[in-house]
DNA sequence: GTCTTATGACTACATGCGTGGTCATATTAT
DNA sequence: ATAATATGACCACGCATGTAGTCATAAGAC
C-alpha cells in the first residue's frame, strides 16, 4: 500500500469521478483553481502508475487511465490511518472536534445519526 | 501553518502529556514501539522548534522543550484538513467510512449519540 | 510535404522527511 | 585527574514530492 500524495489523490478523484480519461483530459478537468502544467500531470499520473493505483489502456499513440484501487476502500484506510496517526485510534474525540471547529453542518449531523441508528443493530 | 509529519507528532504528542521534558526524557518516553535513535529524536525536536511548534528554556547545559501551539487546536485544523483534502470537506462520509471500517467500538457510538445530542441544541 | 502541436520517455532540481553520524565540550564516575 | 558519557551544533544522505524542462516522434494544419 504505497502512500498517494495530496497532489496525486486530486488527480485519482478526477479518474474515479469519470475513468478512461487521458492526460490531457485530466488536465482539463483540474482546470478551476488547479494550475498545473500539463506535464506535472503527466509526472502524477506516470508515478500514480507505478504505484499500482492507475492502470493505462492504450487508445492510439497516447494512454486512457482507469483507477486500480477503489475510492471507498482507499479512503476508509486514510481515515482509519489519519484517525491512528492524530487521536489514537479514537474516532469520537475526532468528531468532538469537527463539531467544535463547526465543521459539522446541520446535514452532516442528521446524516450521523441516521448512521448511529443504524450502527446499534 | 508549517506542516508537521507523522513522527513529529509523536514527539509533541509527549510534550502535550508532559511538557517541559529535555531531549532525552522525550527519548525515553516514546520508548514503546518507537525505536529511534536519541540524536534522531533531536532533529525532529529541532525542526519542531523551527517551525514554532516547540520552544525552549535552558536548563543548565540542555534545552527543556514547550509546545507551542496548543494540542486541541492544532488537531481540529488537522482534522479540518483532512477532510477537505480527502472528503472534499464533507464530515458525514468520513464518519460512514468508519463505521463501514468498523473503526468505531461500541463506546465511540456511545460517545458520538452523546455528542449529536448536545449538538442539536 | 513542411510546420506546428500533442504525446510519451526521460531528466532535473529544490525542499521535506526519516535516519543518524561527527565534533567539541561539559559533566559524572572512579 | 582521567575516562566515559551526555549534550548541543552542524552535517550527510537517500527517497518522496511538487514542479516542470528536453527530446524524439507522430499526427494534423495548410
Amino acid at each position: 500500500m504505497t502512500q498517494i500524495s495530496a497532489s496525486e489523490l486530486e488527480v485519482m478523484d478526477v479518474l474515479w469521478a469519470r475513468p478512461g480519461l487521458a492526460a490531457s483530459d485530466v488536465h482539463d478537468a483540474l482546470g478551476d483553481g488547479r494550475d498545473w502544467n500539463v506535464r506535472t500531470v503527466k509526472t502524477f499520473l506516470a508515478r500514480l502508475v507505478e504505484k499500482g493505483a492507475l492502470r493505462t489502456v492504450e487508445d492510439g499513440r497516447r494512454y486512457l487511465y482507469y483507477p486500480v484501487i477503489k475510492e471507498d476502500e482507499y479512503k476508509a484506510e486514510a481515515a482509519t490511518q489519519f484517525i491512528d496517526r492524530v487521536f489514537s485510534g479514537r474516532a469520537a474525540p475526532l468528531v468532538a472536534h469537527l463539531a467544535d471547529s463547526r465543521g459539522l453542518t446541520r446535514d452532516d449531523i442528521a446524516a450521523l445519526e441516521k448512521l448511529l441508528g443504524e450502527l446499534k443493530k
